[in-house]
DNA sequence: TCGAATTTGTGCGTATGTATC
DNA sequence: GGATACATACGCACAAATTCG
């Protein structure tokens, strides 16, 4: 055994506590108690907390101590569900119990759209520093909680003058994208999902209400008419709480082990 | 500015980073140096290497040094492509540059089904310690490296005794799940995918040869035949290099801020 | 080929600030 | 308000990996 202390105290406490032994909830001996308890220094004891609060196993509480952690049991969200409603799936049951949906805020404004998001959109060059996008920014919340994160935009050379201009503005607010397009002739027939995790950012962080570099998911989504993209949007949720269900059909699957192309 | 000296320190690395004052590639000055030259102590750099570099700013190499990262291009893995195919979509060109296949080891064992499996493959309960499912790992390799591990189950009253009971051996060898399972009668039609992220654990990380902790991708698929799951795989991919691609038809789906359904 | 210098990873002990109880 | 506990900070030391002459 040849692992660093601070790695082999981690291994102690994480089994005493994926067993049980040490039940959610429960405080740790302070630094110091743990520090003398194994004969190590406080150092060594800090390091293996850390290691432990990354893992998720456990949270410490300026003042308080470090407590294990109560497993908050995540929630599926749901990004398509392809015959998921027919009876008889084993996921048919996980529809019913639906939470409550809670509700958004939002903050929308018309921005030249930055270079990421032009190339996404297929916009052209910007024309001088001409708005062309609607931006919008939502924070999602459920039981008080916010709980996602998007950045949504939208050509303006699709919605500008409409009714559908701003999302959650006039008749059609909070009907959302495939519905206030639809109203003006634009039919979105695709959706695509890119999906990656990464460290929260600082303020993201903050606005989710998670700690500074937890992990969170992001998805950047594209809706489609007719092949060409009518909005994109930056989707940020937290890793934690949280799984994202996809589903389809195998007819249109590629085999198991993903081609791969370069991005 | 109340911040601690840490994350200061950590702020103005990443802003010469971020900036291209730093390059990539570029080694940082010593943890000794960086101390003495912002006259704060060696664990104060220490700390803003660690918080840089779970960020993915820099890297460090014991003994070379800290360099800033190279920002390997992420992969997008398909996973559902519906329509991608169609010309003229702005995903088609994507499709055309894909890379080498690469290939996969593998290793099958009979075993009795852990109870989280049991639950999604809907088993019933195990009669003694009877062995009940086909369990295979794989690692899939791609220019030499290690992109994906996963962990596969099919139920053995569904294969056992034909020629699928092996997936990687007999007449079938690498034909993959769903073609499998239609030579023994058994018509694969729905897939459904759990993603979320969390940290590797550290025999994951050593397998996938990324730094213990970094952040990876799980998905958890299952595949079933009328309604009823026939195999369950857990998948793990290393997030800071991959992108998992979905994308259907909007008519399945559901408003944008999707509904929530508790686990 | 080999050894010396450099650099990170780890560990020790201590002290102060600040949040919590 | 006092005691407790974590977050941060200082300074030092040694082992192992790497680099380079």
């Amino acid at each position: 055994m040849d692992q660093p202390r601070y790695l082999r105290l981690a291994a102690l406490i994480r089994r005493q506590i994926v067993t049980g032994e040490l039940a959610a909830g429960t405080r740790l001996p302070a630094r110091q108690d743990l520090a003398a308890e194994h004969g190590v220094a406080e150092g060594v004891v800090r390091e293996a907390i850390r290691q432990l609060a990354q893992e998720g196993h456990v949270v410490s509480r300026p003042g308080a101590g470090v407590f294990v952690r109560e497993r908050p049991t995540a929630r599926r969200i749901v990004r398509s569900w392809y015959r998921e409603r027919r009876a008889g799936s084993p996921f048919a049951a996980a529809l019913l119990e639906q939470g409550s949906r809670g509700g958004w805020m939002y903050e929308s404004a018309t921005i030249q759209a930055p270079p990421e998001v032009r190339t996404r959109l297929a916009l052209d060059e910007p024309s001088g520093d001409a708005s062309d996008v609607m931006h919008t920014r939502y924070v999602f919340t459920g039981d008080d909680q916010p709980w996602m994160l998007s950045d949504s935009y939208e050509p303006l050379s699709l919605t500008k003058g409409t009714i559908a201009a701003f999302p959650e503005d006039g008749p059609l607010a909070g009907r959302g994208v495939t519905h206030r397009m639809a109203e003006i002739g634009v039919l979105v027939d695709d959706w695509v999902e890119d999906v990656t995790a990464r460290p929260a950012a600082p303020g993201e962080a903050k606005a989710l209400g998670i700690a500074p570099g937890s992990i969170v998911l992001t998805v950047a989504r594209t809706y489609l008419a007719d092949g060409r993209p009518v909005e994109v949007a930056d989707i940020v949720i937290p890793a934690e709480t949280s799984v994202l269900g996809y589903s389809g059909p195998v007819g249109d699957r590629v085999e198991e082990w993903a081609d791969i192309s370069a991005r």
